[in-house]
DNA sequence: CTAATAGTGTCTATCAGACAATATTTT
DNA sequence: AAAATATTGTCTGATAGACACTATTAG
């Protein structure tokens, strides 16, 4: 490495999760309390230092702390956006990486053992959690909201916040939430359809004494499929 | 600043720029020469490091890299994406964050004078410019193009490459280049009068025996307007 | 008048959204 | 059969796309 670069000229580089599950209250984002200064006590997005020896890249970074604060290895995981300014942390010019990460409530229920003790998820109201957030964290989760609002208009994204296995009428029901406004079920299922990023799974639902429904999983569980209009 | 943070743990920050005009071949980016290792003699997209004393922010950052290369101090500008990891430089592990600008024909032509000496338009071929280029730019040129080629379906976008003023013809021309295909002129009007980002101006424009054609502006040069629906 | 491009109008096949009908299960 | 929900079908108003027509200028 050469040394032309000196090191005190180095901005601080971070990676910050806003990490989303479905809870009974809707939408809500895993939130921690900083135990150390600055804006120790505070609440906060988890992140953390990228470790430039032992992650690989930013991503890997970015799934390290996932599976710290969660126990969470494989979710659905995207960038949103980077911020930086000499402002933003008072220990200096920092960067943060910023990515969203969804959990299937599967795998929020199974681990939940493994939660940082830390950690705590809190319901979306608006445009944020309705508490004030360390750093710049309230605005960096309002434009994960906005993103994430603006994909369900034209993708599967919601997909990724259910069980492994669901039902349409369940999916619709996700979508309904975080639209705000209902849709008809005809046209629901003929753009599910046309999307094409279900699969059938053996297997039937009886909640009631009704007729059972088919049962959906996703193909990718990875990855986002866009519609070519919105649903 | 504390010091609990050992700056010799600390990635190398840069910002890249892909930055995009029309040329009479089409589409064009501008590359530089790399002057020194590594990649020396290599192009690369104009780019540098953050400099945490001058710098206020990332995007200041990004404005003062344009400015040295193109002389350009306000074109459209929008973060693309950021990538890092321990093995893209080989003088440590190091974080791009990438933006893309798109400049004027205008502004390209007035500032011929003020841009740097080791740049150099080179137009688009395919998913990139039919070189190799240094560290992982070619990626990020490709990842670059499939954006802007995206948002050209459902934006404003290629009103950001024009003069200052043009006609709709004008416009519908580079949608075409862009989208390569042909557009219905009635059905591109309808769409423009709708997204409602254009202004008209006084002038004319001739340029054979026929018609002169009503000129237009952007309403706001810096920013993009989305679609209801693709173009 | 002719040539050339600007700008507007019309017609129709398609389709999204609203609504309704049918299907399948338990009690 | 009744109740409840799943799934599919139909009808209609809106509109995107294809195409054609009118407008305005120079020569």
């Amino acid at each position: 490495m050469t040394t032309h670069d000196n090191d005190a000229f180095k901005p601080i580089a971070t990676v910050d999760l806003a990490i989303f599950s479905l809870s009974p209250a809707g939408l809500s984002v895993l939130l921690v309390r900083r135990a150390n200064a600055p804006f120790a006590g505070d609440r906060a997005l988890p992140g953390g230092w990228v470790h430039i020896d032992e992650d690989a890249d930013l991503e890997a970074a970015a799934r390290r702390v996932l599976k710290e604060k969660t126990g969470v290895e494989t979710p659905y995981l995207e960038q949103l956006q980077t911020t930086g300014s000499r402002s933003r942390d008072p220990r200096g010019w920092s960067i943060s990486i910023v990515y969203i990460a969804l959990l299937s409530a599967d795998a929020v229920a199974k681990r939940q053992d493994l939660m940082a003790e830390e950690a705590e998820w809190r319901p979306i109201e608006g445009e944020g959690v309705g508490l004030s957030l360390a750093f710049d964290h309230a605005s960096l989760l309002k434009e994960a909201l906005a993103r994430i609002r603006g994909k369900v208009e034209y993708s599967s994204l919601p997909g990724h916040l259910l069980p492994v296995r669901f039902t349409l009428s369940e999916l619709q029901s996700v979508y309904e939430t975080l639209l705000g406004r209902k849709l008809d079920k005809s046209a629901f299922r003929k753009r599910m359809a046309e999307a094409d990023f279900l699969e059938p799974v053996e297997g039937e639902m009886r909640r009631a004494s009704n007729r059972p429904a088919q049962m959906f999983r996703l193909k990718d569980a990875q990855s986002l499929v866009l519609f070519d209009r919105r649903i």
